[in-house]
DNA sequence: TGTACATCAGTGAACGCGCGTTCACTGATGTAC
DNA sequence: TGTACATCAGTGAACGCGCGTTCACTGATGTAC
C-alpha cells in the first residue's frame, strides 16, 4: 500500500529543497543575463516562490552570490585534480591543467563570471570564497610540487602555478568574452583549440 | 586690451566641452565603482549638468561605454607600437608588448574594465569598438610578422599574437580582481613581476 | 553694424520601472507530554 | 494516539530608492540679409 511510502523520507519542510534550486535557477540565470542583469527577485520568480522567500536562506542578494563562488572553487578544485591524475611529467600536468581550466570556463559559465567578479559578491564580506579559491590554487601547487624532476633548475612550484594560472584564465577569459571567435575563425582553428597551444607552450618549455 | 582675446577662439557652445568632461567624469566614476554600479545620473551630477544634458551628446547610456572603450582600444594600439619599437628580435618584442599590455591595464584601468565587458556598452549595436579592438590586434600581429626570423618553424604571426593577447590578457585580469595579490605577497614577489615572467616564457620559447 | 531668425546645448520636472529589503502574517511541520 | 505548543518556511503587500529616458521649455550662440 502506497501510504506507507508517503512518509517521505528526506523531503524537508514545505518546498522540499528552496536553497538548491534556488542556487540553480540563480546559475541559469545568469547564464542568460549575465552577473549583472540578475535580480534575486527574478530567482524567485523562477523558483515560484514570493521575494521574501530567499531570505529564508540567504542573508541577501549577495551571499547568494558568494556560495555560487565557493562551490565553483571547489568544482574546480575537483576538474584539476581528476585532469592531471593521468599525468606522468610536470609539463604534460600543467598542460592538462590549464586545459580543464579552459574546460571548466566553459562547462561551468555561469560560476566562472561569479568567481571572478568579486564586486557582485562582497568579497570582503565572505572570505570563504577565498579560502576556496586557495585550495584550488593549492591543486595546482601540489601537482606541479609533486612531479619536479631532480637538479633542473625551474621556477618554484607555487611560481609555476601563478604563471599557469594566470595563462588559462587569459584564455577562457577571451573565450567568454567573445574576443577570440572572430579572430580564431579568420585563422581556421576554433578557440578552445588554439588556447590549447598556451597549454603546450607551458608543456614544452618545462618537459624539454 | 584684454577685450580682443575675449573673442574665445576654440571653446564650443555653452559648456565648452561636455562631451569629453562627460567622458572623463564616467572614467573616474568607473575607477571608483566598477562597470555595475556606475549610472549615467551620477555622471551628469559629477560633470555638474542636468540629467537631459548628456543625451545631447551620446544616444544613450551604452553609447558614452562604447565610445570610452572605442578609445580604449586606440591607446593599447599606441602603447603595443611604442613598447614594440626598440625590440630587435621576435622574442624580445613579444615581451615587451606582453609588458605594455599588463602596464595599460593598471594606467587605464576604467577603459580597461569598460573594454573587456562587451554587454555593458551593447557590442552588437557599437560595430566600432570591435574594429578598433582589430586594429589594435593587428598591431601586435604586424610587429610579430615583421620581426619572424627566415627559416624557423614557428606558429604563423596571428597565432603568436592570440596566444601573447591571452597570457597577457590573463595575466591583467588577475590583477585586476586582486586575486593575485595575496598568492604573490606569499612569494615574496609584486604581482607585475610575477606577470612579466609569463612574458619571459614567451621570448624563452621565440629565441632560443 | 543691426536686426530677425534658426539652431541647439542646456534646464528641470516628470514618467514608469524594477530593484533589494522589511513588515506583519499564516499555515504547515515537528515536539513534549 | 491525541492534544497543545513552538518552530520556521513560506506569503503578499509595502517601503523608499535611484535609475534611464522623455517632455516641454529657455536662453545663449551663430547666420542671413
Amino acid at each position: 500500500v502506497p501510504t506507507i511510502r508517503k512518509k517521505r523520507v528526506a523531503a524537508p519542510y514545505h518546498h522540499g529543497d528552496l536553497r538548491n534550486e534556488l542556487v540553480s535557477s540563480t546559475l541559469q540565470l545568469i547564464d542568460g543575463v549575465g552577473t549583472e542583469g540578475f535580480s534575486l527577485r527574478e530567482v524567485a520568480r523562477q523558483a515560484g516562490v514570493s521575494p521574501r522567500a530567499p531570505y529564508q536562506h540567504f542573508e541577501n542578494k549577495a551571499a547568494l552570490l558568494a556560495e555560487i563562488a565557493r562551490r565553483g572553487y571547489e568544482l574546480l578544485a575537483d576538474a584539476l585534480r581528476k585532469a592531471a591524475a593521468p599525468a606522468r611529467t610536470q609539463g604534460d600536468a600543467v598542460r592538462r591543467m590549464m586545459d580543464a581550466y579552459v574546460v571548466f570556463s566553459r562547462t561551468h559559465r555561469s560560476h566562472f563570471r561569479v568567481m571572478f567578479r568579486p564586486a557582485v559578491y562582497d568579497k570582503p564580506r565572505h572570505p570563504e570564497v577565498a579560502e576556496a579559491g586557495d585550495r584550488a590554487m593549492a591543486v595546482l601547487v601540489d601537482v606541479i610540487a609533486s612531479l619536479a624532476r631532480g637538479a633542473r633548475s625551474t621556477p618554484s612550484p607555487e611560481r609555476l602555478a601563478v604563471l599557469a594560472w594566470a595563462t588559462a584564465h587569459g584564455a577562457a577569459s577571451l573565450l567568454e568574452d567573445g574576443a577570440l571567435e572572430r579572430r580564431s575563425a579568420a585563422l581556421g582553428s576554433n578557440p578552445l583549440e588554439l588556447l590549447s597551444e598556451c597549454a603546450s607552450n607551458f608543456e614544452a618549455l618545462l618537459d624539454r
